[in-house]
RNA sequence: GGACACUUAGUUCAGCGGGAGAACGCUUCCUUCACACGGAAGAGGUCACAAGUUCGAUCCUUGUAGUGUCCACCA
């Protein structure tokens, strides 16, 4: 017997062990055709957020489904050794334990780095168990692992080999606090406030001079030109002369370039090759001197006269003094402007040139596009995201992969001591003596990038990878198209030939109840864990994956989850309901029409529907539709009507009480697996408590829809009856009577009921009843339907009646007003659809009936 | 400067070319044998605005306004 609470702490307990320890997560069966996903792999660096606990419940659910669908599911769990994150969050450790990390040795730091992973994994591992997801650990990967390195080495020396992977001096972005590279994407672009700042460049031989603006006065150590616009009148006369920086007092020449905007600014530009994209092109084009004016930390380097050593910013505030006291300052105006910040730290980035390694992107992305145009595409949910990825891949530049970092996949580069030689090679040169390995990693981007493939043994050919590969789908965040999916796709479609995936389910992100993004800084984060210890983990799953559209945002509202709960405490108690109503020794009757009440007919009709709906829906990835129309079936059909009414044939000596129960336990049981995907602790409990259930609801398969229990004609009387017993409700309350007040009530039927029709309506009325073929003679409150009417005689005085009488015909005439306005369209009746004409015909018959039978009775008021 | 979303009940959100839906909240009533974490019955919306397409627009198209997000090297 189940308690008469349901309490997700005694439900949930030990269930997931039992699952992992049957091997019901483990995947393998050969007998059937396999659905395959990796889980987007977790950074190794903290707790999982709500998040976290949405991209891996969507996931759940699809597993758990595919599975109950009789595929053979694999969703491949690991992690992600999250190169500058982790790096950076180890380092602060190191700090605060009092080491000193300037000293400390490569080797030394991967020491503690690894024990960081092993003890955040440990976190990892424990929050998936909580969430209960239905992972195969058998097959866990970390990107660090020894099989992911060779992947990873293969991948870049087959890169490099067909020219895709090159070294260059380039302008890249420089994070001065972690002190390596990035990548274009690491950057974020925020609008700050700042200052465009006006110096004069005095023209040599001259007292005329240049006005030059700049928001980065420290770079003007840097200048190597200043450029105008060769058709921009005011600088003709200057093109062949020279200016001096007003920084440091070196003289640089003047260069036309059509690249100057004349209507910008003030027309002359100050062009700093090392640090700045657009200033590395010019000076590429004129063959200028590239002097870099930073060292790593962004300090200012020995070409910076007094100012070296001295932080940017600081040395910007002291060169400014300077140069105003030599009277070259002229102005400098507020701005709001572009300035890139790291991802990570959110430190201003510098733009530096340097040589690094970087990714060819061009064929790799023309290849992506191509191949969404082809029949292999990789189907984006919701399709819209398709664009984002395909922008993207449009405009990309290339790809810098190399990071002066230690975490991460080392760079299977090497050196040649003496000659310089590079030789890139999976494994290290035979003599490597002579030879030293490029000291940069990876960006971490390039080992997720093979995720899809890697996780499964590439490269070698494993019977994992040939029976897995490509993986089915893949759901994650639209935040990560750029990072990690379009990086996956060109990847794989390159190295294997093959799509990652075949669907890429995208969904939003999880704000706080504001619609703030939730993070550290505003404190509104929500921990995953908290909610479970309230609410328990089926009523989060439930509320994380039926509140929000494909694709949209969703807002972590408590009283949600709460109604989740309540939603769940309702399946528990109709469970425990029908569960008592089970007679001992109790066995299935085999169900047809002709066993069947119309009520019966009517409910498996409704469950039929339901099964059909929830299906499509979780087809499409539409968990929230899905669930949608499981929660009507089991609030206002199952519970509401069936439940209640079904109690006539419990409670009384009825010879159809096995029917019943059948039907009962049938409707439940495909409740729980329907539901279960979603809330898989809850149903596993319910299950185990249905006559003649398996092992574990893990083993059920899905329910079907079977088209001999889909009733079309002869379930009117249900709907009669329905709106009957709510008028006479809805009566007693507005008239001030008792629930179960007695009331005379007189029927006339347009359609033949069966007996229990009777039954019912005098049960749920309290009252009894008499049928008449003709009401209009009888005095009381009318009610018409479809398929009859009925009087409720009463004491109401004449006034109120013949009010109400009023208000329903007002209703039936507009009603009729609309029906004929349409119907005497001839527009609409020649390009309308046949059916809609006949519905709008029907309507209007019923209407005008409806009048008549309300115009009558008003008569004889 | 581009791109993509969003604007529907008090609130959070669904939905749809042919009579506006849910949850929470609100009102009235009910502890009768699954559930008061409940039941019954209600109130509450010019579906942002404007034009167009259509027999018919909340839905499609275009424009406007507002909100949000992403992309973009303008000194």
């Amino acid at each position: 017997m189940l308690d008469k609470r349901y309490s997700p702490k005694d439900v949930e307990q030990g269930k997931y062990e039992t699952w992992k320890e049957k091997g019901y997560f483990t995947a393998g069966d050969k007998s059937k055709n396999p659905f395959s996903m990796v889980i987007p792999p977790p950074n190794v660096t903290g707790k999982l957020h709500l998040g976290h606990a949405w991209n891996t419940t969507i996931q759940d659910i699809i597993a758990r489904y595919k599975k109950m669908q009789g595929y053979d599911v694999l969703w491949l769990p690991g992690m992600d050794h999250a190169g500058i994150a982790t790096q950076a969050k180890v380092m602060a450790k190191l700090v605060s334990m009092g080491i000193d990390v300037t000293k400390i040795s490569r080797e030394e730091f991967l020491k503690y780095a690894w024990a960081w992973k092993h003890e955040y994994a440990e976190n990892i591992h424990n929050q998936w168990a909580k969430m209960g997801l239905m992972l195969d650990y058998s097959r866990e990967r970390f990107t660090l692992d020894e099989g992911l390195n060779l992947a990873v080495r293969k991948v870049f020396v087959d890169l490099y080999n067909k020219g895709l992977i090159y070294q260059g001096e380039r302008i890249i972005s420089w994070d001065p606090v972690q002190q390596t590279a990035l990548s274009n994407i690491e950057v974020i672009h925020q609008d700050d406030e700042g200052y465009m700042y006006y110096f004069k460049y005095h023209v040599v031989d001259s007292d005329d001079y240049l006005e030059v603006a700049t928001t980065r006065p420290e770079t003007m150590f840097g200048d190597t030109c200043v450029c105008v616009n060769p058709n921009d009148e005011r600088y003709l006369k200057y093109h062949h002369c020279k200016v001096i920086n007003p920084a440091n007092g070196e003289i640089i020449p003047i260069i036309p370039d059509e690249y100057v905007d004349i209507a910008f600014g003030t027309g002359a530009m100050k062009c700093t090759p090392a640090h700045d994209p657009n200033d590395f092109n010019i000076g590429k084009k004129y063959g200028l001197e590239m002097p870099t004016i930073f060292n790593k930390d962004a300090s200012m380097n020995e070409k910076c006269g007094k100012y070296v050593g001295m932080d940017r910013f600081e040395c910007r505030e002291a060169l400014l003094k300077d140069i105003e006291s030599r009277g070259d300052f002229i102005k400098k105006e507020k701005i709001i402007h572009a300035v890139g910040h790291s991802q990570r730290n959110n430190c201003v980035v510098e733009p530096m040139l340097s040589k690094q390694w970087f990714v060819k992107m061009k064929p790799l992305a023309e290849e992506a596009i191509k191949n969404q145009q082809g029949k292999d595409r990789v189907n984006f949910i919701p399709q819209r995201f398709e664009n984002t990825f395909l922008q993207w891949m449009n405009n990309i530049e290339d790809w810098c992969i190399s990071r002066q970092l230690w975490w991460g996949h080392r760079i299977p580069a090497y050196y040649h001591k003496v000659t310089g030689e590079v030789v890139v090679s999976e494994n290290p040169p035979k003599d490597i003596e002579n030879y030293v390995q490029d000291n940069d990693v990876l960006d971490t981007w390039f080992s997720s990038g093979l995720w899809p493939f890697s996780t499964l043994g590439w490269p070698e050919k494993t019977e994992d990878l040939e029976r897995y590969f490509p993986t089915s789908c893949l759901v994650t965040a639209y935040d990560i198209i750029f990072f990690w999916v379009s990086r996956m796709i060109f990847q794989s479609l390159n190295i294997t030939d093959r799509k990652p995936f075949s669907d890429v389910v995208i969904h939003g992100l999880v704000r706080d109840e504001l619609g703030r993004k939730m993070s550290k800084s505003l404190g509104n984060g929500v921990d995953p864990i908290d909610v479970i210890d309230k609410y328990g983990v089926d009523a989060l799953r439930y509320f994380l994956t039926t509140n929000s559209t494909p694709g949209q945002d969703m807002r972590y509202i408590e009283e949600k989850v709460a109604s989740g709960a309540n939603y769940l405490n309702k399946i528990w108690n109709s469970a425990r309901y029908v569960l008592s109503v089970v007679p001992e020794g109790f066995k299935e009757v085999k169900l047809s029409k002709d066993n069947l009440s119309v009520l019966d007919k009517w409910l498996l009709t409704r469950l039929n529907l339901t099964i059909k709906n929830v299906t499509a829906n979780m087809e499409k990835y539409d968990f929230n539709a899905a669930s949608s129309h499981l929660y009507n079936f089991v609030y206002d059909d199952f519970c509401s009507q069936y439940l209640e009414m079904s109690k006539v044939k419990l409670y009384g000596d009825d010879a159809s009480k096995n029917v019943t129960v059948t039907v009962l336990l049938k409707a439940l049981k495909s409740i729980i697996l329907l539901i279960y995907p979603y809330t898989p602790f809850i149903a596993e409990e319910l299950y185990l408590n249905l006559p003649n259930h398996l092992e574990s609801v893990m083993l059920e398969s899905y329910p079907k829809v079977e088209k001999e229990f889909i009733f079309k004609d002869g379930l009117e009387e249900i709907e009669l009856l329905f709106d009957m017993i709510r008028d006479v409700r809805n009566y007693k309350i507005t008239n001030q009577l008792a629930p179960n007040a007695k009331l005379g009530l007189t029927i006339s039927l347009k359609i033949k009921v069966s007996n229990d029709f009777a039954t019912l309506l005098n049960r749920f009325t309290f009252s009894e009843f008499e049928v008449k073929d003709d009401l209009s003679t009888l005095s009381g409150d009318l009610f018409t339907y479809n398929y009859g009417s009925m009087i409720i005689s009463s004491g109401v005085s004449k006034e109120e009646a013949r009010d109400k009488l009023e208000k329903e015909i007002a209703f039936e005439k507009s009603e009729i007003k609309r029906s004929e306005g349409m119907l005497n369209n001839p527009n609409f009746l020649a390009k309308a659809p046949k059916e809609k004409v006949e519905t709008e015909k029907a309507k209007l018959k019923l209407h005008q009936d409806n009048l008549k039978e309300l115009e009558e009775k008003l008569k004889k008021i």
